[in-house]
DNA sequence: TGCTTATATGTGTATTTACTCATATATTCT
DNA sequence: AGAATATATGAGTAAATACACATATAAGCA
């Protein structure tokens, strides 16, 4: 009976990416800082379901949020997030690499 | 309103390691391949919860297991998987890297 | 052929969670 | 101040799922 850590913690932040509307939104956002109406546009979600995720994200620190004006700006916290999100993509999609 | 391809199929798998108990299996079985029975020991899960998590592992690729005898060895398939989990547990523990 | 060990699987249940609706808060403009 | 816009949040609901229990399969041994 082996102690590798605290896995609940790692699990709760793998939940976050189980899920094809956040990875939606965390894609969308790429590398750049959007307005949550931007997210909305890009996405085809609504509002109430797009400030829902981004809660959770938000509270994981899997994006952040700066407000400018009314609007409130998202954007990933870390370019190497992006990174490991697509290493992960890689590992799973190995044949989609030309289109 | 953006295609990013598959987010689903990508979002099942993500779905897979958002469990401790199957992250406590990944982690258990290493680079090794280990018969049920260790993972079982190792991890202090039942045989039927065991077997649960492994069936899911399997039918998604994550792990591979090969009969001898009438044991079942489990393997991860590909040790570029557990770099990736790696690489993710360390962004995600940044703080944790002297312990 | 039984008996035991190793692993898999179908069913039922309790918990989690993604989503919508209604509403709240905050900012800008007139 | 009042209206419009941008975003957040609490409550309720339907669907997904982790787990245990019981049982099935399959291999090795007496």
């Amino acid at each position: 009976m082996i102690d590798y850590g605290d896995l609940n913690a790692l699990s709760r932040f793998y939940q976050l990416l189980a899920e094809h509307n956040r990875l939606l939104i965390l894609y969308s956002l790429g590398l750049e800082c959007r307005p949550v109406s931007a997210i909305i546009a890009d996405t085809g979600l609504s509002q109430t379901n797009v400030s829902f995720h981004l809660r959770k994200l938000r509270e994981a620190g899997l994006v952040r949020g700066e407000k400018n004006g009314s609007f409130v700006f998202y954007c990933l916290p870390d370019p190497e997030l992006l990174d490991l999100l697509n290493r992960f993509r890689e590992w799973h999609e190995p044949a989609n690499t030309d289109h």
